[in-house]
DNA sequence: CGTATCTCAGTCAAACTGAGATCA
DNA sequence: CTGATCTCAGTTAGACTGAGATAC
């Protein structure tokens, strides 16, 4: 990557440009702000989840199962909850099951269906893992509890105005 | 993808459960938060980009050559301001330069550094897909300006607490 | 019958690593 | 010589499309 430091925040210029040359920037800055961040959690994390050979797509699959009912769900489930293609959940599924992190059932009465199911060495490394993202808070520095909190509120908004979920 | 409805809010119901077995739950719903906003937002952009033949990452390359001094940079300050890995620079130039959009120069004094240089087809096309993000307001949605900018705020503190600039 | 679920094959954009050429 | 800049080859994770098998 590039591991220089501007000395002037981009995304500020960039508004300013934008204010001038095409217009209200508001929302392109917010927008811009969004992709950046996710660009640095997601390599904090999957840096930190490496080392249990684990990626963030494949952490949050372990989480899922460690919180369902008899810690198994139907594949489609997952992609539901994880917002994934069905393709990716069987890719994800695959490889968590190469590791013997996970393991395939068929469903005792759809049989169209196949349940991932948290394996005990997938119970073992999701908690390793745990331990390795928060000890370095997930790569999110720089806010208060309470920032943190409205950070999350705020695109909760944007999330159920999107359609995500209703409630 | 996955075009269901959740009838819950899945950010906050997996808070809750990591908050019983795991500990607090802030930063890990913050972080997942952005993770699945910048999702929306992505692939809202690269729809509404995708008729015009780009993507986010190479629209954002022309709107930043459109901002320049005489409407070229040298690929690696490219690669400064869109954080991109330079293997990343050399592909998305190639493809804009396939299309016409872009052209290389060899730099007047430093013969090592290769200038991208927008075209009148490229800057041509940078105002039509502009016309298309913004209709969609970038995918952004439920938000007040008010917020937008709080949103904008918020994230500016991570990315200077995570080094992204100094200032 | 139509629809739902999963899988497979193949394509894609983009990140990475590692190596090399060129030049300051 | 060291280090910067760019490119190339190859790999990777993940999203996609389209097609198929199977079962509701």
């Amino acid at each position: 990557m590039n591991p220089r430091v501007l000395p002037f925040d981009p995304i500020a210029r960039a508004a300013e440009l934008w204010e001038e040359r095409v217009g209200p920037s508001g929302t392109m800055a917010a927008v811009t702000s969004v992709m950046r961040v996710q660009q640095v959690l997601q390599s904090a994390v999957d840096a930190a989840l490496k080392p249990h050979g684990l990626t963030f797509a494949r952490y949050e699959a372990l989480v899922l199962l460690t919180f369902a009912k008899r810690g198994s769900l139907p594949m489609r489930v997952m992609g539901e909850r994880l917002q994934l293609h069905p393709t990716s959940v069987t890719n994800i599924v695959d490889r968590l099951e190469g590791d013997g992190l996970v393991r395939r059932l068929p469903h005792p009465t759809d049989r169209r269906t196949t349940l991932a199911e948290i394996t005990e060495a997938g119970l073992r490394r999701r908690a390793e893992a745990t331990a390795a993202v928060t000890d370095i808070d997930f790569g999110l520095r720089g806010l208060t509890e309470r920032q943190t909190a409205q950070l999350t509120e705020l695109l909760a908004k944007v999330r159920k105005a999107v359609g995500d979920f209703e409630d």
